[in-house]
DNA sequence: TAGATATTTCAGCTTGCGCTTACGTAAGCG
DNA sequence: CGCTTACGTAAGCGCAAGCTGAAATATCTA
């Protein structure tokens, strides 16, 4: 999987107040980068860039429709995210399993 | 909830190769400092300053033991994460019946 | 084609972040 | 005590990131 770099820059891009309130904005409707603009004290060429951050990160679509541009949650983006986070927590159980079995062999161990 | 703080630190934190390679570290066992910056190129104060980051986004867990510190993995900074996502998802999904049943609406309205 | 509208791109500035070297601190040990 | 070990903290540097005003691009429209 070359998700890996998807990750980094998914992550990154969450990592920032106003791309997750863009987000946020996007996940309910489709808007166009005037109408999110307009929910931020920031200036649009701002809001601008952090639309690129989110769709270069795959959070987000883009759509032209004449002289706007249309926004849209792509839900993927965070599958990914989410997906990573749930192996991370797997992962921590089954080495919570482990240290118990090596902490149950400790004490079989001092018994005998 | 002012887990929304919290939540800010905990991306920011994750938003860093380093810090996510240290975190898979102490995910598996306890650590101390030593033992984590042996396995990075990095010197020993940038992994330092590391550890001081992931703590304070409450992702890992700091106990002392002579004049040494050990390090371990917290979930509940992941799990605060995770169910920010779950939230995230929830609504989306809540958000596309919404778009749904607003089409079916549209729908009906142009029959009659 | 000229002009208006919507949005991005550019250049430059400022701040924040990660890194390094040097120094400080605290606990064990002879 | 002084020395060593194991860390953290401080100061400073370079670079990436976010912001702004100005200019460029693209699309509709009269």
């Amino acid at each position: 999987m070359l998700k890996l770099a998807a990750m980094e820059a998914a992550l990154r891009a969450l990592a920032e107040p106003t791309r997750r309130r863009i987000l946020t904005l996007v996940r309910d409707s489709e808007l166009s980068a005037g109408e999110i603009a307009s929910h931020f004290t920031v200036t649009r060429p701002a809001v601008s860039q952090h639309l690129t951050v989110l769709k270069e990160a795959g959070l987000v679509h883009e759509r032209r429709n004449g002289t706007r541009r249309l926004y849209s949650l792509r839900p993927e983006g965070l599958a990914g995210l989410r997906s990573f986070l749930e192996g991370f927590w797997d992962e921590r159980l089954q080495a919570l399993r482990r240290e118990a079995e090596a902490e149950e062999r400790r004490k079989r161990g001092n018994h005998r």
